[in-house]
DNA sequence: TATGAATGAGAGTTCATTCAT
DNA sequence: TATGAATGAACTCTCATTCAT
């Protein structure tokens, strides 16, 4: 995202930040430009001096949860150990998924991409990224032998996601992070990767 | 749902399945009541003796939703063989979430259920019907040794309907209804499952 | 005109006035649809019952002025007095685009339709009318030898048109409606078209 | 104009040209001044460093366009062969007039006069000028007997105006300028004009 | 049951202008 | 002089719903 370097005005941030909150409170598309800018304490105006328009707000949180995910793809390119690799991944993926505000967002986002080619663009670059440095992690275990040959391991990856991401929407009306079903589901996706 | 034993306007229907079309097209908040009473061929104030508003529309949905998955929570509890019936659930609601109403509607319905606690209620109550009866084929499973009783049933009941309808969501995109991946996801989990 | 033999609710009519009184007052442009249904005593929601928008109420009102020419289009074709004819034209015409709501409304349409294509073509079509029935008037009395024969007739009808109209416009800012004038400018046509 | 000889930033000359460019383009009240400024190349704030606003722009242009009128002014008064003076001035006026740029801005100006004061005074005065000086030309015709006594000579300028104008407006849509056109109403007008 | 006119709050966006830098 | 962020009223239009017919 090399043009991503730009300047960046601090109020466009406190607007995105503001967005995200009524987004996690309302949805996209039950947010009104004037619940955001109300959050962001500026004037309506204002915000189409930062964002040609709410859509805008939308893909530069799209964006910035894409570049959230360069940490996990970073840590599953170091594929040294596949099952080490994995173990962490699952583990801290599935923290990631349960925090409300990626949980949310992130069907936030899923939702609009359905029918939004903008959208769609934006969040299908980002997710392909993490399917990719996935897969090619399932493909080095099994390279090595430490994971089963007989399944796809693109389909394995997505079905990975699924799972923890799944398993971080459905954390949302639970007190805490519901740790025992993250090991669960865990210890069930490392025992379905048996050779 | 006994409560929808009553006589049932044939307009009444005419007007869901309009309404399906324009929420697998738009979106449920997308879709103004203008649109579905066009796609439905009445007037805009006729609707509004059948339903009491466009939400009540999907409520509606919903609950015929919940009577489909009725054959499958009956099939989960003809319990005498955990690995064939699991096999035929899998199997079967794989190919039910592939289907694009189905799948779209799935998700308009369960990102509704996020925030609107009508919707939520009869999406829950449904869901919580499915887990449990796809928990009880799990258990019985574990009694009769065939699935392994490392892991929490519930949550491994969460996990199967995540990656099937993880699934499903993602071969709206796919010419066909990407059956390899299908029994891709169909044998990892099984495999998860053994002892 | 066929198509505008629907039944025409009795509100459009109404609104058609309330937007000529706007416009008239303030100018296309300056007029906002909040003054349009102030002045018509009705809704903001209403308007968009009866209109698509703002600018389908400027085309029906030029559509409207097209109509108004007609009388003139067909005094016009009883062409076997060309000197007569055209006098009473240039009387009577005169009078007509003297009426401030005809020269305004006139001024506004034509610079609208400098701009916007759907404008252009409606009054493009209805002014092309008026001038081939004018040139015809004046190809008449060129052949009966009571004109002259030296200049393009359509041309003529143009500079008539322009005339007559600079006139009404002119006027605008007089008490009265300045008959003089008016007889002066038909003299002076007249005059010229001497053979 | 005593006031303009002030010492006239070129940028504010830059301004005016861009405006005129967008005014031509889009019309004074659909151009925002956020057009004018992008088309100048300046920011938006520093517009309000040359202008008042939007307004004084185009009363600037509008001053501008009276001062282009003085050649024709002068042209009018040398009136020692009258019927060559206007035949002179019907030939280049509506030269002049067949220009785009005169042309739209001519209408843009006329019919912002004919509700905003500041504008009316401006264009008033300088259309007066014109008038005066067309006029006073007629009256010398006609107390030298090569034009006719019958009618008000002011009456009779303004039509001339009107027929040139009205053409200048009318070749905007014609590839070339129509000089056909201009040389009928020219010789219509003299024809009118005789004695 | 069926119609569509009527409502007015609310949608996203643009506007001309101001002002601190 | 020059910048562009800030303002909030105004813009056109859509919304779900009601109601008289």
């Amino acid at each position: 995202m090399p043009d991503e370097i730009q300047p960046l005005h601090p109020r466009k941030l406190e607007i995105v930040e503001a967005a995200v909150i009524c987004f996690l409170d309302k949805g996209y598309h039950q947010t009104g430009v004037r619940d955001i800018v109300g959050q962001a304490g500026i004037s309506l105006g204002n915000l189409y001096n930062h964002f040609k328009g709410k859509e805008a707000i939308l893909v530069f949180i799209a964006e910035i949860e894409g570049q959230e995910l360069s940490d996990f793809i970073d840590g599953l390119s170091s594929t040294d150990d596949p099952t080490a690799t994995l173990e962490w991944f699952i583990q801290e993926y599935a923290v990631y998924v349960s925090l409300p505000e990626n949980a949310l967002l992130g069907v936030e986002i899923l939702t609009e991409a359905l029918r939004n080619p903008i959208i769609a663009d934006v969040f299908g670059r980002n997710r392909d990224r993490l399917i990719a440095a996935l897969t090619d992690c399932l493909i080095q275990g099994v390279k090595s032998g430490v994971f089963g040959s007989r399944m796809d391991p693109r389909v394995v990856a997505c079905l990975i996601l699924d799972a923890l991401e799944g398993q971080g929407l459905r954390s949302l009306s639970l007190p805490s992070g519901d740790k025992l079903a993250r090991d669960t589901i865990g210890s069930f996706l490392l025992n379905g990767l048996r050779p």
